[in-house]
DNA sequence: ATAGAGGTTTCAGCAACTGGAAGGTCAAGC
DNA sequence: GCTTGACCTTCCAGTTGCTGAAACCTCTAT
């Protein structure tokens, strides 16, 4: 199978998917005229790290889930290790955004925003 | 004053300060030796960027909120606006966020995390 | 023969810094 | 006067995860 159909059936941008071999997390195979043929392992691949990095999972943290994918032995420990300290640094990301979120509405709901130069989000910025 | 104690004085790194003088945000004078020269008024802006970049605004968001700050007359609905959509763009990212840790959580509860191969993590992320 | 829709590589750029190298400057201590 | 160490300077490269564009090759259809 070619890039772009490989694209299609994996929903990922042939750019994507040519970076992606590039760091070396899928190698397909060529054809005589040098075009790359992905073959039905490398799709598995490609679309385990699109669910991957689509539940935020760094490239890194795709690298080692892939290798623990392809491990049959590997224990599911290792796996939940991997997954628990992303769910955490996602938790603390979460909190990170709603503090901004509380800090920043209350600033918006104290600006009148009208043609007035008083504006007490500068003031805030500027204190 | 020198670049050091403006860094301490503003709570941001060196690098940090000179790059935004590379990217024109604060053009600190220059002593006779070369070394950078820092007034109340740069420390001022560099005091508001450390805000507003704390605040999740973009630099170039800064770079706007810079201008209306020193813009005795401009409108507070100007600011407002900017502010605004910073906190849609927040509020995007956390439900974003949110329904990552939701499905991720889940995962990481269906695994069990032993010594055995048997992973729902990666039968997810495989399927 | 040619047009266009694919494919290939390589380089540059995005955001917002951060690290490091190579070198100039300054104050203190001997 | 000299050295040491802590500053300062500039410039270049690297980070993350792609994305765009240029220059070129290949295949298919007309």
């Amino acid at each position: 199978m070619n890039i772009s159909d490989a694209a299609k059936e994996c929903s990922l941008p042939t750019k994507t998917i040519r970076y992606y071999e590039e760091i070396g997390l899928v190698s397909p195979g060529r054809l005589a005229n040098g075009y790359r043929d992905y073959d039905e392992d490398d799709l598995h691949k490609l679309r385990f790290l699109q669910r991957a990095r689509g539940l935020g999972f760094s490239v890194e943290d795709c690298r080692v889930l892939l290798s623990l994918y392809e491990d049959r032995n590997r224990a599911s420990s290792d796996v939940k290790k991997i997954a628990k300290s992303h769910l955490v640094e996602i938790e603390r990301k979460i909190s990170e955004l709603q503090s901004l979120r509380d800090t920043l509405s209350e600033l918006v709901q104290s600006c009148h925003g009208d043609d007035r130069p008083n504006c007490p989000i500068i003031n805030d910025l500027a204190r």
